[in-house]
DNA sequence: GTATAATACTATACAACACATAGTATAAAA
DNA sequence: TTTTATACTATGTGTTGTATAGTATTATAC
């Protein structure tokens, strides 16, 4: 799959992948491969941004001696995903007129 | 509608809109008016990355003493298109991995 | 008992692409 | 005569997916 063409999913995946429970990086990955594939040098950097932009927080929780950042998804969180349901509709019009013209060509 | 949603598809979309006839620019734009709204800085750069990756060839045709660049796709570029589809496949499946962890919740 | 794989991150840098802004230039319509 | 439509080119920016590399511990396999 061309990578642009995740642009703008991955992260909202993500956020969705913490509706049910918080998570952590590598847990994170794992839960989402019979979704997409993604790579740590993906995630982290979006679990960054996520943050930052106040759509999750994050805690530590001490495991075998080590710090494990678990994230949990913000009410913000929760609205970036409704958005995105939305602007899809729209990129399915886009979709839906390729395959259109695909078909009567 | 969110920009980045729309990576990758744009291109496409400019592609299946040369299916039935050659067109230039301006009616590019208008042609796709109903589709999604797409700017002369967005498509001017698509159409000669596009020619530049033997998507489509131009060729220039005198209109009111001006040259009007036409556009016909090329095989490569309907090849273009058809893994669009594909990979839009995938994109659903994330897309539907996310409209269901909604709906669990 | 040592090598390998799995776990669990951080940091830096790059490339693609949608889009903003600005500029150029002609023709038609108000 | 001013505005609107037509029809492009050029430059620059911000976002984001991903590659690469580094760090460090634990569990498993040979």
């Amino acid at each position: 799959m061309e990578a642009q063409l995740k642009r703008g999913s991955l992260e909202v995946c993500v956020l969705a992948s913490l509706l049910k429970e918080d998570s952590y990086g590598y847990k994170i990955i794992q839960s989402l491969q019979n979704v997409v594939e993604i790579s740590e040098s993906t995630l982290y950097p979006i679990l960054r941004r996520l943050e930052a932009g106040d759509c999750l927080k994050s805690y530590s929780v001490e495991h075998n001696g080590r710090l494990r950042k678990f994230y949990s998804i913000t009410e913000k969180g929760k609205d970036r995903i409704k958005e995105y349901l939305q602007d899809f509709q729209e990129l399915m019009n886009i979709f839906n007129y390729i395959a259109k013209e695909v078909k009567d060509d």
